[in-house]
DNA sequence: AAGGTAGGCAACCGCCACACG
DNA sequence: TCGTGTGGCGGTTGCCTACCT
């Protein structure tokens, strides 16, 4: 909704250097300074970016290492994209999504240039909303369909109870066997995805692993 | 015009895992 | 084997802006 224009990070740069002068702790803290990029930057070019603390002690900064590692690593390291998800990056993070969950390093992994701060802010502020609207809906229609579903089974068991109550029992378990495995689809998929997720050879966007654990039938998610 | 509210993003916090001495 | 330091990760918070009333 608000778009984050350079003014408005500039601004922002500004009340952190307010809010650092006035806190009484021994770190800086807050919004990150041009002038502080740049120490971290240059830094990093000589030294790499290891050894966070030691980092942030050459540059001179009055930031703990965690703090100069996430700065480096969500908006100053190179081939960073910045907003514009695309749908098919969308779809990409809505089947990761499905498939690992909240894992973003895992997702953010598939994604270049993405970071998992970007990828799990854009989940929490667009896809999540989405996601909980389709769930909705898909709920209301798995409603309608079980009570269909009822109704239909109602039907044969009057049937079968007119001829064998032997036979209805049967048909009447291997129901709700099926439809006990109907409901998490995640639990299905029983898999230990840090062993399963081997990235060096595969392509980047490339949907068709996912697709082979989720099903192209899904589709696209959001119409 | 002013105040309230929601959206969006950057940054922090706390926990956990791993490496190393 | 144990303790300590460090990095990585997910959850959460705080701030700013645009929109609404």
């Amino acid at each position: 909704m608000a778009p984050v224009t350079k003014d408005s990070i500039n601004r922002r740069k500004v009340k952190g250097v307010e809010a650092m002068k006035n806190t009484k702790r021994e770190v800086n803290r807050g919004a990150w300074t041009a002038e502080e990029d740049q120490k971290l930057a240059e830094v990093i070019e000589t030294h790499g970016a290891k050894r966070w603390k030691t980092i942030a002690s050459k540059a001179g900064l009055n930031r703990c290492g965690k703090s100069c590692r996430l700065r480096w690593l969500n908006y100053l390291r190179p081939n960073i994209k910045r907003g514009n998800i695309s749908e098919q990056e969308e779809d990409l993070i809505v089947r990761l999504h499905k498939l690992l969950g909240n894992r973003w390093s895992l997702i953010a992994g598939r994604l270049p240039g993405r970071t998992d701060n970007e990828i799990k802010n854009y989940w929490n502020s667009h896809l999540s909303k989405r996601m909980n609207q389709k769930e909705k809906q898909n709920g209301a229609n798995l409603t309608r369909q079980m009570i269909s579903t009822d109704h239909q089974k109602d039907r044969v068991q009057t049937k079968e109870d007119s001829s064998s109550e032997e036979g209805a029992t049967s048909t009447s378990t291997s129901t709700t066997s099926a439809a006990s495995k109907g409901g998490d689809q995640n639990s299905d998929i029983n898999i230990d995805v840090d062993d399963f997720f081997d990235f060096s050879n595969e392509g980047l966007l490339n949907l068709e692993w996912v697709s082979k654990f989720l099903g192209q039938d899904d589709g696209r998610w959001f119409n």
